[in-house]
DNA sequence: GCCGTTTTCGGCCCGACTGTTTTCAGTCG
């Protein structure tokens, strides 16, 4: 049984309550479980097994029974139970934007509407017209909701993201009366996936700047409208959420608005218990003004350190911040190397001069470059020939260059039954071997695992590349027993890759954090084709920094001697 | 349903916008 199926069961128990109108905190308390179950790295039954399930912060007896009975019959009563108990379509109905517990619970008991078909026909027959609060404008937005529905509003990756808000904050930044912009949200604290933007400004026009807002180009249609706060949804359907606040309440207002929502309720009951209180526009004590221009003042008066956008999750960090004891972050100045780039040796569509070049203009003092290996065809691995041939191109290379060193490297197939690509006499001419599953990734997750377990194993082997292979939008991450591959890892001195290709982010942040703290060791590459890519480092060390690593923790950061003699197995 | 540096009971973050409300409930973040 996977964890997300259990965090879906949970979710669907918390809809389940909500239509049925139960008590508030016993709903928030089914999601909460649900999301930090979801968060785990590692599998619920493992958890049982060892007897900590009680440790997963909002899970008590009760959610710890339910969830063992989950996953020993493979089902839960009190779920079937409560399932039956309402049309199964109906919980369908709270997918739709603006279509809540109420609404859905109205359609059904009032017109009899079971999913979201019914409702489609309803509103086709005008039945919603002389519903209690229902009038034209309610039926328009439930049209709206329902068409986004259709388009899949999933989330989108971090790197498109990134892409959209800059088209928003550098259109809004040129307003002479916006005085400060900045993205908050789950963008702010560099999320894999970001569900919507927000953007925050300060400015003493307000009214002006929701109107510019709302009429920028990418804008398709306004959601909603006020005085200070406005969404509108962009023409690749993309919501973005924006707040105008005053300066003396940025802080507090960027503090409310980056969240997590975990992280706001947890800091927010702290407040309270210090007899104080936080809003978005600032600390108080009753209602006297403590502080809001900065995160930092706030901070500071709740007595805890600094605590850094991509921490914010309420999973310990607040508890360290008090104690002064937060990890120091890793940042991309202290990077030094790209560990996992392609030249036009393989698919890469640089030579490693250009490749050179363009690390050397990032400040690195070192650059591996890892073609594929003979066997995968679709990217011109590379032959034994021209292994030769790249070996003394870089030797050249290195000869006539000051202050840099190009290290010659593979990234080298993981074959079905876990064999490499390369014999031993090829792999130990290598200053580098990463090693990589391109195929067969519908084994079984004994199979699967033991195929990266014989890649560790292997003495050439310093770093396994993109570990759970998952590729954004094409497949989702093979199964592994990550906890037996993080064993080997450690034992073997074999490192994991926090894969920073926009579409992979492999490692991901849970799985790093986790391989942290089993003592793995752990390298950022960018997977680069072309020498632009290279930059899709900062999304590494997004990745890098949400999984809590300091700089120690990344071989990146190693001199390139200390690289080599580190990795050395 | 969870949780405890006031509590094993009685709390549980806080406010904007919308629609239809003459004072508020629903939805959202």
């Amino acid at each position: 049984m996977q964890n997300s199926k259990i965090a879906e069961i949970l979710t669907n128990i918390a809809r389940i309550l909500e239509i049925k109108q139960e008590n508030p905190f016993r709903i928030r308390a089914y999601q909460k479980a649900a999301q930090n179950i979801k968060d785990l790295s590692e599998d619920v039954a493992d958890l049982i097994k060892q007897d900590r399930l009680l440790k997963i912060p909002g899970i008590g007896k009760d959610l710890a029974d339910k969830i063992k009975e989950i996953v020993i019959t493979g089902r839960l009563e009190f779920y079937e139970q409560l399932k039956s108990s309402i049309p199964e379509g109906l919980l369908d109905l709270l997918s739709i934007p603006s279509v809540g517990p109420k609404m859905a619970w109205t359609f059904y008991k009032k017109l009899n509407i079971k999913n979201i078909g019914d409702l489609e026909r309803a509103i086709d027959n005008n039945k919603l017209v002389g519903l209690v609060g229902v009038k034209e404008r309610t039926i328009d937005n439930i049209k709206q909701g329902l068409l986004l529905l259709k388009k899949g509003k999933e989330r989108m990756p971090l790197a498109v993201a990134i892409r959209t808000a800059e088209e928003f904050t550098s259109a809004l930044s040129r307003l002479p009366y916006v005085n400060k912009i900045n993205p908050a949200g789950s963008l702010r604290r560099h999320k894999e996936t970001v569900r919507d933007i927000d953007i925050l400004i300060v400015s003493s026009k307000p009214a002006k700047v929701m109107e510019d807002f709302a009429h920028l180009p990418p804008v398709k249609n306004i959601q909603a409208k006020g005085n200070t706060k406005a969404s509108v949804l962009t023409n690749q359907d993309i919501q973005v959420d924006c707040r105008v606040v005053t300066d003396k309440s940025f802080g507090a207002a960027l503090l409310y608005f980056t969240g997590s929502k975990n992280f706001n309720i947890k800091l927010r009951t702290l407040a309270i218990k210090m007899g104080l209180k936080i809003n978005e526009y600032g600390l108080f004590s009753a209602s006297k003004y403590l502080a809001g221009r900065t995160e930092e003042e706030i901070f500071k008066l709740l007595k805890m350190s600094y605590i850094p956008p991509e921490l914010r999750e309420d999973t310990g960090e607040i508890e360290l911040a008090m104690k002064n004891k937060l990890p120091r972050l890793v940042d991309i100045d202290s990077i030094r190397t790209d560990i996992h780039v392609h030249s036009n040796y393989s698919d890469g569509m640089n030579s490693i001069d250009e490749i050179v070049h363009a690390a050397r203009g990032m400040n690195y003092s070192y650059i591996v470059i890892t073609d594929h290996s003979q066997s995968l065809k679709v990217a011109r691995g590379v032959s034994i020939a021209d292994l030769r041939k790249k070996k003394r191109e870089i030797e050249r290379i290195n000869k006539h260059i000051r202050g840099f060193r190009v290290l010659y490297g593979t990234e080298v197939d993981i074959d079905s039954d876990g064999r490499l690509d390369y014999k031993e006499q090829v792999l130990r001419e290598f200053d580098v071997v990463i090693a990589a599953i391109h195929t067969g990734f519908k084994q079984t997750k004994a199979k699967l695992t033991q195929r990266l377990i014989k890649a560790c194993r292997n003495r050439y082997v310093h770093i396994i590349a993109h570990p759970t292979g998952r590729l954004w939008g094409v497949r989702d991450s093979y199964e592994l027993d990550f906890e037996q591959i993080l064993k080997v890892c450690r034992d073997t001195n074999t490192a994991l890759e926090i894969n920073a290709f926009p579409d992979r982010l492999d490692l991901n942040d849970i799985n790093a954090r986790h391989a942290k703290a089993a003592g793995v060791r752990l390298a950022i590459g960018t997977d680069a084709h072309t020498i632009d890519s290279l930059s899709s480092m900062r999304l590494g060390i997004f990745v890098a920094r949400r999984a809590w690593l300091e700089e120690a923790d990344l071989l990146n950061t190693l001199s390139v001697d200390k690289f080599l003699k580190t990795i050395k197995k």
